[in-house]
DNA sequence: GAAAACGCGT
């Protein structure tokens, strides 16, 4: 391109490279792009700015990328509201919820319009963080602003409020949903479904069901999930094997890793392993993949009856199926494995050998 | 012509 006459690249394709190489994980390629545009002569402008920007908070270099917005607004690019999510999501994502409060005010003072993907970032986070009043709050400012929440906004909002018993709140926000013409769709009735699942609402939560498929939303392995755990917590394994076995079956709805996940955590918390065991070869038979999740659990389980040969049997099946350890799984293993003397097949696991066979 | 965001089950 540089070769031929008149193809001089300009700043948009500066940006786009450099946007290609932030997202391909080369952050330090990208800022040398930029510093190369600069001797060039080529003009970084605000989208130069949000992609670094961009690319440094999605590395976690979030002083870093407010450095450099600080060091751009000297030079006269101020930044948007693209660059204030960037920060905003960024914050949210460590926990710093102040910090993303503090620059969403930054942003209002500074003149710069807030749009919806900025008061949507910064609900999400104010609801992780579980301060739901705050979160309510700049929902309520959203809406001043001319904005109306979509179905995944309510959403949020709707889980927040559960997850912290606001149930009151939940009630006002469906009716407000129907006011303004925004349906509930499958998660918002998943979502239900789950909180009032685990507050042992059983019957409550047959009857959203009941609802959800009267308005034409099919049931998902999620929404079986949500209930399966339900009876678990409540203590009734029974209920939760028969909605279990009736999903496949009348409601032709396949049960997934997540649901096996619970009902072999269930049974290891029963002390029924054996059962749990079962569980795991039925979902590798029909072609259900156990998760690190899986593993996890049924190592727990198994340490309680200090099984050892059959954890060893399936650290030897994660390392066929290439399913790499967590730190959960580090946790059980080492503190187990230490117990009992077996740290060298600890070690042969870590460093991805079989360990049955060196016996 | 190049940039951003949000949800449910272990």
């Amino acid at each position: 391109m540089k070769s031929q006459p008149g193809c001089a690249p300009n700043t948009v394709t500066y940006n786009s490279l450099m946007d290609g190489f932030s997202k391909a994980g080369k952050l330090d390629k990208s800022i040398e792009l930029f510093h190369k545009m600069k001797e060039e002569g080529v003009c970084p402008n605000e989208i130069t700015l949000n992609i670094l920007v961009d690319g440094m908070c999605k590395q976690g270099r979030i002083s870093s990328a407010l450095e450099f917005f600080n060091a751009m607004k000297k030079e006269g690019l101020e930044g948007n509201a693209i660059t204030y999510t960037a920060f905003i999501s960024a914050f949210c994502n460590v926990n710093n919820i102040n910090k993303a409060l503090e620059l969403f005010d930054e942003m209002i003072s500074s003149d710069c319009a807030p749009d919806a993907k900025v008061y949507y970032a910064l609900i999400s986070g104010l609801c992780q963080a579980r301060r739901l009043d705050d979160a309510c709050s700049i929902s309520e400012k959203m809406k001043s602003a001319g904005f109306h929440l979509d179905a995944v906004g309510y959403n949020i909002l709707i889980n927040g409020l559960c997850k912290t018993m606001k149930l009151d709140k939940v009630n006002e926000l469906l009716k407000e949903m129907e006011g303004v013409g925004v349906q509930p769709d499958e998660v918002t009735y998943n979502t239900l479904i789950s909180a009032l699942s685990k507050s042992g609402h059983l019957s409550g939560a047959d009857q959203v069901m009941k609802h959800m498929t009267a308005n034409g939303i099919v049931p998902t392995a999620v929404t079986y999930g949500a209930l399966i755990h339900g009876h678990c917590t409540a203590g009734d394994l029974n209920e939760a094997m028969k909605i279990f076995r009736e999903m496949g079956t009348t409601s032709k709805v396949p049960p997934n890793t997540v649901i096996y996940n619970i009902l072999i955590q269930s049974h290891c918390e029963k002390d029924d392993v054996e059962s749990a065991i079962s569980l795991m070869d039925e979902m590798q038979e029909k072609g259900v993949f156990p998760s690190i999740i899986t593993y996890n659990t049924m190592f727990k389980g198994l340490r309680e009856r200090n099984w050892l040969d059959k954890a060893f049997q399936l650290m030897d099946d994660m390392i066929k199926q290439a399913c790499n350890p967590d730190y959960i799984t580090m946790e059980i293993l080492t503190e187990w494995l230490s117990a009992v003397g077996e740290t060298e097949r600890l070690r042969r696991f870590l460093q991805g050998e079989e360990v049955v066979c060196s016996l």
